[in-house]
DNA sequence: CAGGATCCGTTTCGATACTG
DNA sequence: CAGTATCGAAACGGATCCTG
C-alpha cells in the first residue's frame, strides 16, 4: 500500500517520526498495545477506531519494517499471530505518556483515572508498561 | 478540505490527539515554529519537507481550528500574517521533546547538539521553548 | 475461524497555476 | 505574500474473498 521506508531523509529532527508514526493510525495501534494489552490482528481490528483490514495489515508491516513491532505466532494456538512491542517500541511509552497528559491538560474527556496515575508517578507508570510489554527475547 | 472537528470522539486517550496530529505535517508545523522559531506562510512552506500550498493552508487551519495556533497580522508589514502557538501548542513541548529523544535513540541521523541539550536539562530546555514562543496576551 | 488480500467507490493529497 | 482552484494520483473504507 504505502510502500516503507524507501527514503530515510533524516536531515531535520522529526522528520523520521513523523514518517513512521504520523498518520491516522499507527499510534493508535501502538496505544492498544502499550495501553490496552492488545496482540492480535482482530483485537486492533476491534479497537475504538476501527481500522479497515486492509489499512491495518498495511499499518502492521510498515511499523514492523521500521523495527517498532515484531511478529510471533502463538505458540497455544497456531494460527493465532501475536504482535508484540520491540524495545524500540516500547521505547515510545514517553512520547505516549506525554501526549495522553497534554490531551489531559486541554481536552475534556479523556480518561481521567489513567491521567491521575500518569502524573502521579511518572517513572513508575513507566515501569509498568515496560514490565507489562517485555517479552523474553526469542 | 478536512472538515475540522466535527464530530469529537475523545472516549479512548489519544484519539482527540491523533485526530489534531496524526498526519504527515502537522507535527512538522509545529516543529518549525518551536524549534526553528518560523511564523510566517512563506517560512512554513520552505520547510525541509515541503508543504504544498493547500495542504499547508488546510493543516494551519485546523491547528487554529484546535487552538494550538493562532494568527496574528504583522504590525510592521500588513501583508504578512504571523503564526503562534497558543499557550494549549506550546504545551506540546515536552510531546516534542519525547519524541525528539526517542528518534535520536533509535535512529542514527537526527539533530545531535539539540539532542545533547534536551538530554543534559529537559527543564531548561522546555522554559527556553516557553519563553521564545510566549507572546503578550492581546 | 484468524489473518489477511482484492476490488471498488469515495476522500484526501500534492503539484502547479492562478488570484486578492 | 498568503492563500484558492483545479485535477490527476494516491490513500482510505467497506465489503467480500482467499488461504492455512
Amino acid at each position: 500500500m504505502r510502500k516503507a521506508n524507501t527514503k530515510r531523509r533524516s536531515g531535520c529532527p522529526l522528520n523520521a517520526s513523523v514518517e513512521m508514526l504520523g498518520d491516522r493510525w499507527s499510534l493508535l495501534v501502538i496505544r492498544d498495545m502499550m495501553l490496552l494489552g492488545r496482540r492480535t490482528f482482530k483485537e486492533f481490528l476491534g479497537s475504538y477506531e476501527r481500522p479497515a483490514t486492509n489499512v491495518l495489515a498495511d499499518r502492521l508491516r510498515r511499523l514492523a519494517a521500521y523495527g517498532i513491532i515484531r511478529t510471533e505466532r502463538d505458540p497455544t494456538d497456531g494460527r493465532k499471530l501475536i504482535y508484540q512491542l520491540t524495545p524500540k517500541g516500547i521505547d515510545l511509552a514517553p512520547v505516549l505518556t506525554e501526549l495522553v497528559l497534554w490531551a489531559g491538560r486541554h481536552e475534556k474527556t479523556e480518561n481521567r483515572a489513567l491521567i491521575r496515575l500518569m502524573q502521579k508517578d511518572k517513572e513508575k507508570f513507566l515501569a509498568q508498561i515496560r514490565q507489562r510489554c517485555e517479552q523474553p527475547r526469542k
